[in-house]
DNA sequence: GATTGTGAAAGCGTTCACAGCC
DNA sequence: GGCTGTGAACGCTTTCACAATC
């Protein structure tokens, strides 16, 4: 009955894109029905997990024979807004954001990077995988122009918050941050951070018992851990 | 009471890295002494979570006065396992391994790449960094040689699997996964995984929301958003 | 017979609220 | 008086288990 217009709860909006990638890749290879068991295995995770985030969109499986792989690609791209193309804009276009920008994993699932930007006048005018880096002041420009809202902060920390009061002032309403900072923005704004140094420090702490301990580690599952 | 070898509860261990970069900016700041109430308006959580996070440490601090920087600088880097370097081994010298591989904010936090490694014949040879790329055969020779336990799948999709299995073979113990697919490995292997394209599609699911919605956001605080 | 969809139970993580200590 | 440390309450997430349906 969870009809399509209810809130999902965002553990589960998490896991979407995964389900989503897998249903591709099965469908590419003639897999038209699948079932939550076949997900799950795929995935990594259990069963009634699979079933419980998929009831979230509505009832859209078969008894006794599982999930239509096209159907369910259409609707989990539906519910999260992939049914067309997003512009993003990069914001630092060092190290990270320059492999950002040329990162083709983007584009294959529904994001295109409508500009980067930098403060350092040497990079200016470059050219990344076809997108030229222009100057910090032209992010609004870029912003209105093509009607971005998802911005991606990829600055050294430092220049992190200035990154995102400018991102937002240009009328950006989602960030995406790589930067090791914590960024502090009105409620309406939504932030997904992303830090990696943080992912290894995760890591180490689970190496670290490792040495250390009498107990095991904590993934208990065969197959890849969460993140 | 809570001692030091207890097990520390994921969530707890994701946040104590943040921690940690905030009370090394304010101890570089002449910051001696850190309340809970300050370290939490800092890392965008609430006071409590800052308590209960460091209780599980042990009871480091002072009632009525609050946290000694340093001290629970060196409490929060023994704990994890942050007292020496890790080497690493990143496997894929694409966009996105090279940009880790000349990524400063590894270095900074105590890890350092101790090889690179690709299938690509025109790609071995080159140096990013200072480091060589090498063949995806030397992966054995670096891992033991460095005492690498900590490996970083940069490949496509397709080839991390095999990346993974290759990693694991060479004797490494920890994985972080950037490439879009679900590892398999044994239960004793522990893996993180971060899809940047996945974090673009939750933001473009609030987006979606954002669009359609009555209700708001999912965000209540006015810090940025968790990861 | 197989598999979904979902209430109910169990397990975690967060927040409250206050006793305990400086 | 101020701030930590933590039991208890609350809310969210996962898992179980089975009725409903094909």
């Amino acid at each position: 009955m969870a009809q399509s217009r209810r809130r999902i709860p965002e553990a589960s909006v998490i896991r979407l894109p995964v389900y989503l990638r897998i249903l591709i890749e099965q469908f590419e290879q003639q897999v038209d029905n699948i079932s939550s068991e076949r997900l799950a295995e795929l995935a990594g995770v259990n069963a009634a997990k699979v079933r419980k985030d998929l009831s979230y969109l509505g009832s859209y499986g078969t008894r006794g024979v599982g999930y239509e792989a096209e159907y369910l690609i259409y609707q989990i791209r539906r519910e999260l807004g992939l049914t067309h193309d997003w512009p993003v804009v990069i914001v630092g276009a060092g190290n990270l954001g320059q492999a950002l920008a040329g990162y083709g994993g983007f584009s294959e699932r529904g994001f295109h990077v409508a500009g980067i930007v930098d403060v350092d006048d040497n990079k200016i005018g470059s050219v990344i995988a076809g997108i030229r880096i222009r100057a910090l002041d032209e992010l609004a420009k870029i912003v209105s122009g093509h009607e971005v809202v998802i911005g991606v902060v990829a600055t050294p920390a430092d220049a992190a918050q200035d990154a995102a009061d400018r991102l937002i002032a240009a009328g950006i309403t989602s960030i995406l941050n790589f930067a090791p900072a914590v960024l502090s923005v009105p409620a309406s704004v939504v932030v997904r951070k992303v830090d990696l140094a943080t992912e290894l420090q995760v890591l180490s702490y689970y190496e670290q018992r490792r040495l250390t301990a009498l107990h095991s580690v904590p993934t208990g599952s065969t197959r890849g851990a969460s993140a």
